[in-house]
DNA sequence: ACTTAAATACAACAATGTTGCGTTTAAATT
DNA sequence: AATTTAAACGCAACATTGTTGTATTTAAGT
């Protein structure tokens, strides 16, 4: 598949930097963290790499997750999602020692009853606690 | 209920901080932000009222979610909590407009069949949309 | 090769949260 | 009621995450 046409089939130019961030992206599905690519791509600017990631997202290239600590990563979406709704909403797992994100992309997020009056729009679906590699040490 | 009592049955001072501080999360189960306290609390120092939230969250008075914008909010616990863990684990509902946060207490979080490998420790169930002001107006 | 809107780099700023340390105070003890 | 002391507070400094403005550069269409 070549990401240079993904990336501008939603409209965005295909940047070196894009391109290079959407290939890690795109190798494992995780939610990565600003500061993760950070250190992959050490000669980025900054600003540049959030304003490549919230191309991404507001384009439908990658979703949004908050994980445990606050901080917004990003996750390659597998389905082609519309720029207003991603359609692979999943649950998301959390790890507390490595601190790692793994989209759980066969567990769809539950849809919750919820009370009259309230329109819900979407949800974060955060599961917490050890990832395969950090329980079995 | 004696609110100084509550403070001390944990083991914490009972001063005044932590005693006007609880007083709001008490009379309103929603879950507030550092920044919302400090509008009310215009006189309380930064830092005081960020040890008072983290103080109260590990003696198990109050539990911790993050929101939408990636911002801690803290909600009174209904439930008596063990300090360890959070009987009271709820679906949280965020506003996207008024960025609200609502405890849903009768909506307990559902528990997840997470892949084998992983140890799931608890969760951060998190549904956004329009609240029920937001939605009438 | 030219053109231009889009993207980048850099500086400055804002919000959220933490750490260290000297001073004050709640509450237990005398 | 006075004394004691660990706990809590107030202040300064710092760290991290994220945003905004603007001049320069570049992808990609003509």
């Amino acid at each position: 598949m070549d990401l240079s046409q993904h990336i501008r089939e939603r409209g965005l130019k295909a940047t070196p930097s894009r391109i290079s961030v959407m290939k890690v992206l795109e190798s494992d599905h995780r939610a990565y963290a600003h500061a993760d690519l950070e250190t992959i791509f050490s000669t980025m600017d900054r600003v540049t790499l959030y304003r490549v990631l919230n191309d991404f997202e507001e384009t439908g290239l990658v979703h949004k997750v908050i994980d445990m600590d606050g901080v917004t990563r990003f996750a390659y979406c597998k389905h082609s999602c519309p720029d207003t709704h991603h359609a692979d909403e999943h649950v998301h797992f959390n790890c507390q020692v490595c601190r790692k994100m793994f989209c759980l992309e066969n567990m769809p997020a539950p849809s919750f009853n919820i009370p009259k009056g309230f329109k819900a729009m979407g949800q974060n679906v955060l599961v917490f606690g050890l990832c395969k590699s950090c329980s079995a040490a």
